[in-house]
DNA sequence: GACATTTGAATAGCCCGCTATGCAATAATA
DNA sequence: TATTATTGCATAGCGGGCTATTCAAATGTC
C-alpha cells in the first residue's frame, strides 16, 4: 500500500532520465548524433581504436546493444569497426573525420543540457546530486549482482 | 573538452536508472509484469477506469507510448479498454481481477528494489536524493519546452 | 594434432521510449 | 446545418536497452 509514485527512488530517476535523454536529443539532432551515441563517443574521442569489448565494460552496456549502437553509428558514418590483426575475433572501432570535427560541438551541447536541466538546484546541490549518483552505481554495478 | 562521464549528471541519471529498471525487472518477471506497466498499474490500483489521456497526464508520458503500452497490458490480460458511453472517442482502461490481485506482491517488490538499490546510502541522503530529483522534475515538466 | 573450451561479436526478438502522421468522434462556427 | 477545428486514440517507424542464442576465432588439454 501507499507506493507514493513521487517518493520512490526508481521512478523518480526514470522520470529525471527521460527528460535528461529528450533535452540532449533536440540539443544533438542538429549535429546527425542520438544520445545512445554519446557514450560510445565520449571513450573513442579519448582513445580512439578502443575494442568493442573494452566499450562494453567502461560503459557498463551489454554487449548487443553495444553491437547495435555501432552498428548504427558505422551506417551514419561515424566509425568504422576493423578486425585486429592478431587476433581476428576482436573488433577496433575507429573514429572517422566527420565524429572527430564533432567532439567540440557535442561536448558543448552536452554540458548545456547538464546545465539546463540542474538550473534549479544551487551549487553544492548539484555536487551532492553527482555525489549520491556515483555511491548508488559503485555500490551497485561494482559489486553486483553477478548472477 | 574535459567531458569526464562520471562528472556529468546526464550521463549519472541514465546508468543509474538503467540499474534500477534492471533490478526491478529480476524482481517482478515471476510475476508476469515488466517495468514499463508499472507507472499505469499504480494510477489504476489508486483509481481504476481512468481514461487514457488521463494516464498519459498524470505520469508525464507521450499518449503513443501509453497507448503501446497499454496494448501489451491488455494482451497480457492486465486491463481492458472499453470506450467511454458518453464520449466514443475516449478508452477508459478497468483493471483485471488479475491485475488488483498483483498490487501487493508488485508494491512489494517495488519497494524492495528501491530499498536495496539505495542500500549505500544514508537516510538522510536518500530523502536528499529524492527531493533533488523532485526539485529537478518540477522545474523541468512544470513551466518545461513547450514546443 | 584433434578435440573441447573459452572468448568476442553478431543476430533474433522483445520492451519501452520518442516523433510524425492518420482517423474518427465531438465541438465550434459561418 | 454544413463546414471547420479540435480532441483522443491508433499506427508506422525508429532509437536504444535487454536476454537468449549462434558463430567463428583463439586457447587449452589429452
Amino acid at each position: 500500500m501507499d507506493f507514493a509514485k513521487d517518493q520512490s527512488a526508481g521512478y523518480l530517476v526514470n522520470h529525471v532520465a527521460r527528460l535528461f535523454e529528450q533535452g540532449l536529443k533536440r540539443r544533438i539532432r542538429p549535429l546527425g548524433l542520438s544520445p545512445g551515441t554519446f557514450p560510445a563517443l565520449l571513450e573513442l574521442w579519448e582513445h580512439d581504436g578502443l575494442t568493442q569489448k573494452e566499450l562494453v565494460i567502461r560503459l557498463d552496456i551489454e554487449q548487443p546493444t553495444m553491437a547495435n549502437t555501432l552498428a548504427r553509428m558505422e551506417r551514419d558514418g561515424l566509425v568504422i569497426r576493423k578486425k585486429d590483426d592478431s587476433d581476428g575475433r576482436v573488433q577496433r572501432i575507429w573514429l572517422t573525420d566527420r565524429a572527430r570535427e564533432l567532439q567540440r560541438p557535442a561536448v558543448a551541447a552536452a554540458m548545456a543540457e547538464n546545465a539546463d536541466a540542474m538550473a534549479s538546484l544551487a551549487d553544492h546541490e548539484r555536487e551532492l546530486f553527482v555525489a549520491l549518483m556515483r555511491k548508488i552505481i559503485k555500490a551497485r554495478s561494482g559489486s553486483g549482482s553477478r548472477r
